[in-house]
DNA sequence: CGATAATATGAGTTATTACTCACTTTCCAT
DNA sequence: ATGGAAAGTGAGTAATAACTCATATTATCG
């Protein structure tokens, strides 16, 4: 436990950056294609046509290189959200929840095998206090469209909405997209349904 | 790939399907303590007090062995949530609902590491087949409760309701029961809400 | 250039770990 | 009892994989 996570050393040439980021690239396929089992340095470096020391150069150990994919993985993910929010201003409620589940949809049921490796290592590395500013930006934006749509959902605590919501469309995806073989119109249409149902719910919730 | 999952000899004594359950509890400890990193078969038989040598006698393999584990925690859940559902009959709706949400708090923030381990190697042995009945079983199950409602909430196919439902809760759950501090009670509330929520959405979900 | 710093290499070391097998102990049917 | 089957043992083997280091290559700058 405790490891440092942090890169050991930072790349300060061009080509220092351009073998980090192969380095990354190489782990998250090798994630994607044989799960935790297949994920060892030796096996990245490889990949990423790097030499094991050229890894060990940047990574200090197996854990910061993790850690290095997980950042990237939600990077990546933030922009996509990003701009599928961008541009929805004058959409209808409906339109803009299915808009969003779409792009969602593009990052989750991809890989399972690198979403679920991502969120054990999460766990497992501690990496809450990483994540939260992810969470947070997550939040503002999520924050800003629904204040589009005030008056056509129920009253709603924005923070909790940013926390639940991309959570649930996610896991709602998931499971109809990783059947054999994969639903993915009924994957968007219950994500969809769920997230409306949770803008509309009136409903006696107290008991 | 294409190992083969099953044990390889059956248990016929007592005392064998002692080691044999043994076994099992141990690999299930060390998941949620170290997660699959600290997770192999040396450790395991350890913890269980029993030699390597019989660990070997019952799972042909360490993917047969976390099958296994996987199959009990199935088990498990199943039996918390049929637990859940008897004596509901005369309860209204929310009350029914928030019960089954407790049921599903018990099993599912306990043990992230536990629970994200099981996802991923689910994922990874192709665990689809194995897991259908116990998917089937929940559906017929929450089929029946829904009908004792369906003049309270909007129409819906149960066969769709009974795999996303369960997603929905458990991920809803996990979002906020993994925080530092945990936030429990939030965990319910935003779970009651999104299955209510999804109960009554009679929105215009197709565009 | 030439000097120094940055980057890259990969064989080698060391520790870990999945799994075997020759053997002992316990159970049970007759 | 007793013979055979089932269960249990754990030192040992072979493979794997994290990580190091002495050395070689490439960039930068005066």
């Amino acid at each position: 436990m405790a490891t440092a996570l942090a890169l050991r050393k930072l790349p300060r040439q061009a080509r220092a950056q351009v073998t980090c980021d192969a380095i990354v690239e190489a782990a998250t396929q090798i994630l994607a294609a044989h799960g935790l089992a297949g994920f060892n340095t030796n096996a990245v470096a490889t990949r990423a046509g790097v030499s094991i020391g050229s890894l060990y150069q940047y990574f200090a150990n197996k854990d910061a290189l993790m850690a290095a994919v997980i950042h990237a993985a939600q990077t990546r993910q933030m922009k996509t959200v990003a701009s599928a929010f961008s541009g929805l201003e004058s959409a209808s409620l409906p339109v803009a929840v299915r808009a969003i589940v779409r792009a969602a949809m593009q990052h989750h049921h991809d890989d399972m095998l690198l979403a679920t490796a991502i969120d054990h290592e999460e766990a497992r590395l501690d990496m809450d206090a990483q994540i939260a500013p992810y969470l947070h930006e997550g939040g503002v934006m999520a924050a800003a469209v629904l204040a589009n749509y005030r008056d056509q959902i129920a009253p709603l605590d924005p923070e909790r909405a940013a926390r639940t919501l991309p959570v649930l469309v996610r896991a709602v995806v998931d499971a109809w997209a990783n059947l054999s073989p994969p639903d993915l119109e009924t994957a968007e249409d219950e994500a969809v349904r769920a997230v409306m149902g949770y803008l509309h719910c009136t409903m006696p919730v107290d008991v």
